[in-house]
RNA sequence: GGUCUGGUAGUUCAGUUGGUUAGAAUACCUGCCUGUCACGCAGGGGGUCGCGAGUUCGAGUCUCGUCCAGACCGCCA
């Protein structure tokens, strides 16, 4: 060992000592006669002394001769501080340095490698091995291993096992693009990374395996955000011989351990919601309920009142902006322009201000008596000093663009709390949803997914309205988990593919693996999967995921460190039969 | 594929109506300083204003194109 300990764990009870350390120069305070350095290293910082008169003139000369995230090694003494500082761990002693040993010394950093640091994203992207020695990126891969071992010992007390399942896979035409891999021994031919291991689980609970887990790699080829990266981990799970209920119970019981491990909070019991609720109440399948501002539905107060725009909508829907009857002209104005931008989408918004002093106001007026506007009032509830806001237009459509008022509301009165957390379940998706696009019906979860048995008889005549065995978990508006009670007999399994579309050469040809093994005792099988880069982020309290991943891609899918992707050589992709086309 | 925002010193940013030698903070370098810990004081170096074209007597500033970055929409079974 080069040292005797690390830069965090010296205290008083040390002093008189002599030890060794290893670490990193954090930063050098030449005072002349004395000279402080603080030597970092992953368990914290020891300040080191060197004193005219004291220390030895080549000793001082060679400690003021070190930089910036130099790493030395040190041999000294340690001794209780003139003055103490209660900020530090270490405060109380110092390291008098008695023997110096550049182990390697270093260029300037190109950023401020401190806890407040000046570099931009895209620079310390670049540069990822210097942004991870700060500690609030390291503190999030602490807690991200955290979150990790927590789920892995829950688990594992649960009789889980884990499995790992293969990476070369097959290209399948449903859901993300795949990203693929060409084969060098099958010329011509792609394997595919997986989305998410689903097939592999679903045959693992056919083998008997009954309770399987993985925290996996999983890749989809789509455009990036915030919270989304190309690759990205999953806490994936699948049980044998149970219903819906036991999964819920089960992974909320996973949910209420991660809490309590991670952020000693004792979570109160997971509300639920169907996604019918959902929709209608929050216009989304993933409603922020940190805060209730709910959708309240007027067209029996607000139609026929010669309104022609209300009149013509299919619905008209507000919500209760709570204090913001205090708007000022300008501000409504604003707001209106803001539900305006093409991605939110509304034509247009009516307000209705109750004012402090009890009386109304509305963009509407010249439509709607004091009666008419204190019945919309008294439906939402409202006391003086709210305003509603009002949107009208196509259902769905309609919905959509009140959440993302409802959120920008929320946000704006402070109901977003990072550090507040609302867990829900969402039940009773959709199985199908129609796309306008290609035309057709295409599984809203995936085609594994069980329709509920009492609509079964709608598959046929309304195949929109038949609901799934598929549940998600919502954190404070942020989908963290997903699954669904797996169809598990090939006839059903069949019948799903070929409302999909499928003929059943090609549901053959694509999942005869899976169909078959359905015909050798198939058990039947639920399961959910976790994200787990954005349970780290909930847990950190911050949007984005990349702080929570070691080395992360960009916004175009670049990892900007390595520079990839990138070209291969005419070698490469001889040996792989590929012919590029640069052309446009 | 689309919308928006940004690109100026190592870094983070300011830069007015188009007009003198492009600034601040911080980092860095030099000197001074014996209790600093956001040390202090004095001085110094540091710029292809993303790139290309255009308008103009004159462009960091205006126009067009382009590249890059970020947020969002589409997309994400």
């Amino acid at each position: 060992m080069l040292r005797t300990h690390t830069c965090g764990e010296l205290r008083i009870s040390n002093v008189n000592e002599t030890v060794t350390l290893c670490g990193w120069v954090q930063k050098t305070r030449d005072k002349g006669g004395m000279l402080w350095v603080d030597l970092r290293d992953r368990y914290g910082i020891t300040q080191l002394i060197v004193e005219e008169g004291v220390s030895t003139e080549a000793v001082i000369e060679s400690l003021r001769g070190v930089g910036r995230e130099f790493v030395l090694q040190i041999t000294g003494k340690v001794t209780e501080r003139e003055a103490k500082n209660d900020k530090m761990a270490t405060g109380d002693i110092e390291l008098l340095v008695e023997d110096i040993k550049v182990l390697n010394p270093a260029k300037l950093p190109p950023f401020l490698i401190e806890d407040k640091t000046d570099g931009g994203d895209e620079l310390r992207m670049k540069y990822r091995y210097l942004d991870l020695r700060r500690n609030p990126v390291r503190e999030k891969l602490r807690l991200r291993h955290k979150i990790g071992s927590a789920t892995r010992s829950f688990l594992d007390n649960k009789d889980f096992i884990e499995v790992e399942t293969p990476v070369l896979i097959k290209s399948t035409p449903e859901g993300a693009r795949d990203f693929v891999v060409p084969s060098r021994m099958n010329q011509g031919e792609f394997y595919a990374l997986p989305q998410s291991p689903q097939t592999f689980k679903q045959l693992l609970m056919v083998s008997g395996f009954d309770r399987y887990y993985q925290i996996v790699k999983c890749f989809r080829d789509e455009d990036l955000r915030a919270d989304r990266q190309p690759e990205f981990t999953q806490i994936d799970c699948e049980m044998s011989f149970v219903e819906q209920e036991d999964i819920l119970n089960m992974f909320e019981g996973l949910i209420r351990h991660l809490f309590k491990v991670v952020k000693n909070i004792d979570l109160a019991e997971v509300p639920r919601m169907d996604y019918a609720d959902a929709m209608k109440f929050y216009g989304s399948d993933k409603p922020d309920t940190r805060f209730d501002m709910k959708f309240v539905e007027l067209n029996d107060l607000v139609q026929n009142k010669g309104f022609g725009i209300f009149d013509a909508a299919e619905l008209v829907v507000g919500i209760n902006a709570t204090g913001c009857a205090s708007y000022t002209r300008k501000e409504v104005d604003k707001l209106t322009e803001w539900v305006k931008r093409p991605q939110v989408g509304a034509k247009g918004m009516v307000y209705l201000k109750y004012n402090e002093d009890g009386s109304t106001k509305s963009s509407a007026d010249k439509f709607y008596s004091e009666e008419d506007k204190k019945a919309i009032l008294e439906r939402f509830d409202a006391k003086p000093g709210d305003m509603i806001l009002m949107l009208s237009g196509e259902t769905n459509t309609v919905r959509k663009q009140l959440n993302e008022l409802r959120l920008e509301m929320g946000q704006r009165l402070g109901l977003r709390d990072p550090n507040k957390f609302s867990v829900l379940w969402v039940l009773d998706f959709p199985l199908l949803e129609f796309d306008e696009e290609s035309n057709r019906w295409h599984a809203m979860h995936h085609p594994f997914t069980s329709p509920k048995p009492e609509d079964m008889d709608l598959i046929n005549s309304d195949p929109g309205a038949v609901r799934a065995n598929a549940y998600d978990m919502v954190i404070n508006g942020t989908e963290v988990g997903g699954g669904s009670v797996r169809i598990f007999e090939k006839p059903l399994q069949q019948r799903m593919f070929d409302l999909l579309g499928f003929t059943p050469e090609e549901a053959e040809a694509q999942f005869g693996f899976l169909m078959s093994a359905f015909e050798y005792g198939a058990p039947p099988h639920a399961g959910i999967a976790f994200g787990f880069d954005r349970l780290c982020s909930l847990f950190g309290g911050v949007e984005s995921i990349r702080d929570f991943i070691a080395f992360p891609k960009n916004n175009s899918g670049r990892d900007v460190m390595i520079d990839s992707p990138s070209a291969i050589s005419n070698e490469q992709l001889g040996e792989l039969g590929i012919d590029v086309n640069t052309a446009e």
